[in-house]
RNA sequence: GUGACUGUAGCUCAGCUGGUAGAGCCCCGGACUGUGACUCCGGUUGUCGCGGGUUCGAACCCCGUCAGUCACCCCA
């Protein structure tokens, strides 16, 4: 015996009732994104590794240690699992020209990856969806974006457990102000720094604003403020969408310290933040990325978009007990062959019944057995009804009847003519065929 | 990458501060009754995560290692 083998770390696999309820989700969230206009689009698991690094940014912690990056053994290209789908959408949007003829709305769906240590809502393969909106200058395409989340938690029921937060972080150029006057009052009170903040303090000073450090917190009080270095500009930008979000009935906070971990969001940024998940609470997060285009080798193109983890989603599902009934795949009904000379009717009579009622399940007993053990299996599967199936024990002969069985503690049965089996299934089941 | 906790049957767990493997549920085969049954018999429930060490003797104590979980960091 060889050892035992298993799936890799922070990989899981998805057994089938929680692969239903993730078909269900899956089928919400696209149907609305599909009643927005947004488009479908799919890009590779792979790209290559400059795509992500010149999008995400060099010394983020994505790119400095969380990617699966390897070179491709055939020919050495420098090849990475895609982190997140952002950078990849707009690598083949300008690939393929798709930014040349007036805006474009896009969604996603797909497993990323990232090399992290795993733990609840984290994992090192995880899924997102995302949609990405090109060439709208906003604040309104912000707003839809953030509307569209809305919708999704009100389709999946957990409004009430999730709350939106904003944050106007300005241009690239602003940021760059503001790091170099916090990277300034770091410096001069660079013996209050723990060690954290101090090796932050050169490669990436906004992350110091994180720190949960009661400690840091009390310094980081007397620090510049971001909104001082915004542009009157972003700050219209910022009103105007504040403004819009409430005339749509959206609630909202105000969060300062929300910096998101990817270096080509600009101006507004959103998180939808929940505590129904431990430490891993934010379920969506997006923002305009209004650079990342010509970053990338594009025209200059105006963009916003996020991306929300399933897994986190269908765990608040699962935590809160809103998985919906009709998530799981139903068995409605056994059909029980009974001797090896009607195997073949049998087939045919689970056929027939399926093209009578196409949206129930039916399974048809395979692998013969006794009448008993079929009968188990027909309980054990769930199914409402039994239609059995028997060769006659005597004569061997194919029967011309079908008997009925319905599998509840009544075990209320009726012998058919196999002729009028559809018509009576249905009066069993309370449907008509 | 760092830390804490947890690894005993397919599942849920006992194992009294070292003395020879346990319960419940499940699963399989057979007998019986034609209709999930009951009852009876029988079966697998196991390298006690793995490897060392201490000991006459380790599931238990010590060291190492692996895995899982949660947290830090960061994010979806």
């Amino acid at each position: 015996m060889s050892s035992k083998l298993s799936a890799v770390k922070g990989m899981n696999d998805l057994l089938p009732e929680q692969a239903e309820l993730w078909e269900l989700v899956e089928a919400k969230v696209s149907e609305v994104f599909r009643q927005y206009g947004y488009r479908p689009i799919r890009t590779p698991i792979v790209e290559t590794t400059p795509v992500f690094v010149r999008a995400i940014g060099e010394v983020t912690d994505i790119v400095e240690k969380e990617m699966y990056s390897f070179n491709d053994a055939l020919n050495g290209e420098a090849l990475t699992l895609r982190p997140e789908n952002t950078a990849a959408v707009v690598r083949a949007a300008i690939e393929h020209n798709l930014l040349y003829d007036g805006p474009r709305r896009l969604w996603y769906f797909g497993p990323m990856f990232r090399h992290e240590r795993p733990q609840k809502g984290r994992y090192r393969q995880f899924h997102q969806f995302g949609v990405e909106a090109f060439g709208m200058a906003g604040p309104d395409i912000d707003a839809e974006v953030i509307q569209i989340g809305a919708l999704l938690w009100q389709e999946l029921g957990l409004t009430p457990f999730i709350t939106l937060q904003i944050n106007n972080i300005g241009s690239a150029a602003d940021r760059q102000g503001y790091a170099k006057a916090l990277t300034a009052f770091l410096e001069q009170h660079v013996d209050q720094l723990d060690t954290d903040a101090r090796n932050r303090m050169h490669s990436n000073p906004m992350r110091v604003l994180d720190s949960k450090n009661p400690e840091m917190q009390a310094l980081l009080a007397s620090a510049p403020l971001l909104t001082d270095f915004v542009s009157d500009e972003s700050k219209a930008h910022y009103a105007a969408l504040q403004a819009l979000l409430a005339a749509a009935g959206i609630a909202f906070e105000e969060n300062p310290r929300l910096v998101r971990g990817l270096d080509y969001y600009n101006n507004c940024v959103f998180e939808w933040v929940t505590q129904e998940l431990g430490a891993q609470g934010t379920v969506c997060g997006g923002g305009r990325y209004d650079g990342l285009v010509e970053q990338l080798g594009g025209k200059p193109t105006l963009a916003a978009g996020f991306a929300m983890g399933i897994e986190r989603l269908v765990l608040m599902l699962e935590s809160l007990s809103l998985i919906p009934a009709s998530a799981l795949q139903v068995v409605d009904i056994y059909v029980l062959v009974v001797g090896e000379g009607v195997v073949a009717e049998g087939l045919a009579l689970a056929r027939s019944l399926r093209t009578a009622f196409p949206d129930l399940g039916i399974i048809g007993h395979c692998g013969g057995g006794k009448y008993n053990s079929q009968l188990k299996r027909a309980y054990a599967s769930g199914a409402r009804l039994a239609v059995i199936l028997e060769q006659d024990a005597d004569t061997s002969a194919t029967p011309n009847t079908v008997k009925l069985r319905r599998l509840d503690d009544s075990g209320q049965s009726e012998t058919t003519d196999i002729d009028s089996v559809v018509a009576k299934v249905g009066e069993f089941l309370s449907i008509s065929a």
